[in-house]
DNA sequence: CTGAAAGCGCTTACAG
DNA sequence: CTGAAAGCGCTTACAG
C-alpha cells in the first residue's frame, strides 16, 4: 500500500509527470478551483462533487506540491528553528519535542544553527526568511531584543530561553532562575555552606539567571556570597573541569559544586576524581539540565529537570498559533529536582 | 549592514512586497530573463549588463524566491535527511556534518525522524518527496534494500550505516566490522581473554557488523567464541546495565567487556560499579562511538572512535555530487580507538 | 455553490 | 547575446 505510493512516485518522477490538481480536477470532471477549495476547505462545495473528487484524488494517489501551493498561496507550511548547535546533547530533546508538535499541526521544521554567534543567526534568520517559512522558532537566541522585535514584525517568532517583549514574540522558558534556586537550596538544606558555582557563558541570559538563583538561596539560606566560590565555566565538559582545577589550584574550600549546566557537571567531576575528590563522600555536585546520560554516569547525577520535551512541544504548540492567528498559552512546567547520588549530606 | 537586511525584510513584509527579480530587471534597464541567466550563470551576458543588474540586485538587496525558483525550474536546492531520532546523540555530529556540508554547496537539509521504525521512515520520504527534495540521505535506513533501489529511481539517495548497491545510491559507511576488530584486538592484546560482548539490536545491520568484528578477533587470538560470553543490548544505557545484571546473575565471568556502543558501555559500567566492581581494576570497557562525552565521564572510557563528522559532511558532499550529475567519491576514515582509562591489561 | 482568469516569482525553450 | 512568451502547480479574488 504505502509500497506502491512509493513506486508509483518513482514511475512518476521517471516519466516526468506527477499528478498534478488539474488532473484530479479533469478526473472528477469539475474546475481546478473547486478541488482546490475542497483540499483547503476554503468554501462549501456541493456533496456529490466532493465525493467525486475524494474518488479521483484516491484513484490518482494525488498529492499536493507543496511548492506550488506555497507560491500561489503564500504560505510555506514550514517554519524555521534557529537552534545553536544541532548536535548539542541539550537541544535533541527539546528538537524531537518541536518536529512532533509542528508535524502534527502539518508543518515542517527547517532546522538550522547559529552556532551562539550573533553573525551566523542573523544568516540563518534570513536564510529562513528566504525560505518564507511561517514563523520562526529561536532557542537561546543572542540577538539582541529590539532586533527580535522588529523582525517580529515580518513573522511570528516564538523565543526559548530568555524573555522578550514584543508583538508577535512568545516566549517559551522554563525558569531557570528558579531551578537554580531549587538546586542551591538543596545543597544547603543538605547542611552545605560552602557551595561553589561554575557559571555558564556570561553572556547567555539563562546562564545568568542560574547564577541569580544561586545567590538568591544564599540569602535566603543567609550565607554570604563569596565570588571566589564562583569560576567561569563554558557551558561544555572542558570549562567544568577547568574551572574545579582553578578552584582548587587557588585552595578555595568547598563541600559542594553547583554547576550550570550537565556537561559542566561531567566535566567537574572528572576534574575532581582527578585530583582524589571523591562524589559525593567529599563533594557534591549537582548539574543542570538532566540531560539523558545523566541518569547513567557514575555516579548519578542530582541535576535540575528541565521538562524540555515540554519546552519544544510548546514551543511549536505556541509558533502555530501565532501563524493561525490565535493567542498562544503554552506553558511549560517548573524545573523539578533529580535526586541522584552525587550528593549526599554535610555536617561540619 | 546585515542588520539593515532585517529591517528592509521586515519592512517589505509588513508592506505585502519583497523585491523581486522583475523590478531587478526594471532598475537595470534589461529583460527578467537576463537577470536570471546572470543569476544563474546559465549564458553569457554582455559585462555592462552584467554590472547593471549586479548594481540593482545591490541596490535592492534582492534575494531570490526559493520558492519561485523551485516551482519554475523543477530544483528545490533541498535535500532531505532522515535521522532515525534527532535527539541521539549519536547523530548529533553527523548533522552538523551534513549541515555544513550541504549549505556549502547552496543546498538546505530538510531533517526528519524515523524513529527506527520502518512505517515511520516510510512516511518520512513520502514527506520529502512532496517537498520536492532533490536528493536524500538516509542514515542507518531499516527499508528492504529493494526498497531503497527503487526509490533511488525517483531521486538519488546517499545511505549511511549499510550498504546497498544500485544506481544513483552511494554509501558512505564506516567499517563497522573493522572498529569492532581493532576494539576486540586491543583487548586480546592487554590479556584479556574473557571478554564479554554487549550487542545492539539484532535488526540493525551495523550492531551485526559489530559482532561480528567480536568473532573474527576471537578467532584470530584463538580464543574460542561462547555465546553465553554475549548479552542482548538495545544500544541504550538501561541496556547495557540489563546486560551486565544479566551476566552477572548467571555468573558468566569475564574480565572485559565490549559494549556495541558507547551508550550500552555508560549503563555497563554503571550497573558494574553497583555490582560492586571497579572499572578498570576489576573489568575493562571499550565502548563504540566515541560520543562528545565520552571523554570526560568517570574513568574516561576507551572506545572506537568514528569519524563522525566525516560521515556527515561526506554524505552531503556524496550527494550533492549525485544530484548534480557527478561521480561521488566521498570516503570515510577507518574507524580508530581512542584508549583512554576504562581498560587495562590483564593477566590471570 | 462554482468557473474562468489572473497571478505568485521564477526559468527556459523559442526566436531573433 | 537577449526578449517576449509560456509555463511550473497551485490559490484566490471576481463574477456569476
Amino acid at each position: 500500500m504505502r509500497r506502491s505510493e512509493l513506486e508509483r512516485r518513482a514511475a512518476a518522477a521517471a516519466s516526468g509527470s506527477a499528478v498534478t490538481l488539474e488532473m484530479v480536477a479533469r478526473e472528477a470532471g469539475v474546475s481546478p478551483s473547486t478541488v482546490s477549495r475542497i483540499l483547503n476547505g476554503t468554501a462549501r462545495v456541493r456533496d456529490s462533487k466532493v465525493r467525486a473528487v475524494e474518488a479521483a484524488i484516491a484513484k490518482l494517489q494525488f498529492l499536493p506540491n507543496p511548492v506550488a501551493r506555497s507560491l500561489a498561496g503564500g504560505k510555506s507550511m514550514s517554519v524555521g528553528v534557529v537552534t545553536q548547535a544541532i548536535d548539542s546533547p541539550f537541544y535533541g530533546v527539546s528538537l524531537a519535542g518541536i518536529e512532533k508538535g509542528l508535524l502534527r499541526a502539518g508543518y515542517s521544521p527547517l532546522f538550522v544553527s547559529g552556532h551562539w554567534r550573533e553573525g551566523d543567526e542573523r544568516s540563518c534568520v534570513d536564510h529562513l526568511l528566504s525560505r518564507r517559512v511561517e514563523g520562526i522558532i529561536l532557542m537561546t537566541s543572542r540577538l539582541p531584543d529590539e532586533e527580535l522585535v522588529n523582525l517580529a514584525r515580518s513573522v511570528p517568532l516564538v523565543v526559548t530561553g530568555r524573555r522578550v517583549d514584543g508583538d508577535r514574540v512568545y516566549c517559551v522558558d522554563v525558569d531557570s532562575t528558579l531551578g537554580a534556586r531549587v538546586a542551591t537550596d538543596y545543597l544547603i538544606g543538605q547542611g552545605h555552606r560552602r557551595i561553589a558555582f561554575i557559571s555558564g557563558p556570561p553572556d547567555h541570559p539563562d546562564a545568568l539567571q542560574r547564577l541569580d538563583g544561586y545567590r538568591a538561596a544564599l540569602a535566603a539560606g543567609r550565607i554570604p556570597f563569596r565570588s571566589k566560590l564562583v569560576a567561569a565555566g563554558d557551558y561544555l565538559e572542558a570549562g567544568g573541569q577547568a574551572a574545579i582545577n582553578a578552584l582548587l589550584d587557588a585552595r578555595v574550600e568547598f563541600t559542594a559544586v553547583f554547576a550550570a549546566n550537565d556537561q559542566t557537571a561531567y566535566g567537574a567531576m572528572l576534574a575532581l576524581h582527578r585530583r582524589g575528590l571523591k562524589v559525593p563522600q567529599d563533594v557534591s555536585v549537582v548539574g543542570f539540565d538532566d540531560l539523558p546520560t545523566s541518569a547513567f554516569i557514575v555516579p548519578p547525577l542530582t541535576t535540575v529537570h528541565r521538562y524540555t520535551d515540554e519546552i519544544g512541544e510548546g514551543a511549536a504548540e505556541a509558533i502555530v498559533d501565532l501563524i493561525e492567528r490565535r493567542t498562544p498559552h503554552a506553558r511549560v512546567s517548573a524545573p523539578t529536582l533529580a535526586i541522584r547520588e552525587s550528593t549526599r549530606p554535610w555536617r561540619d
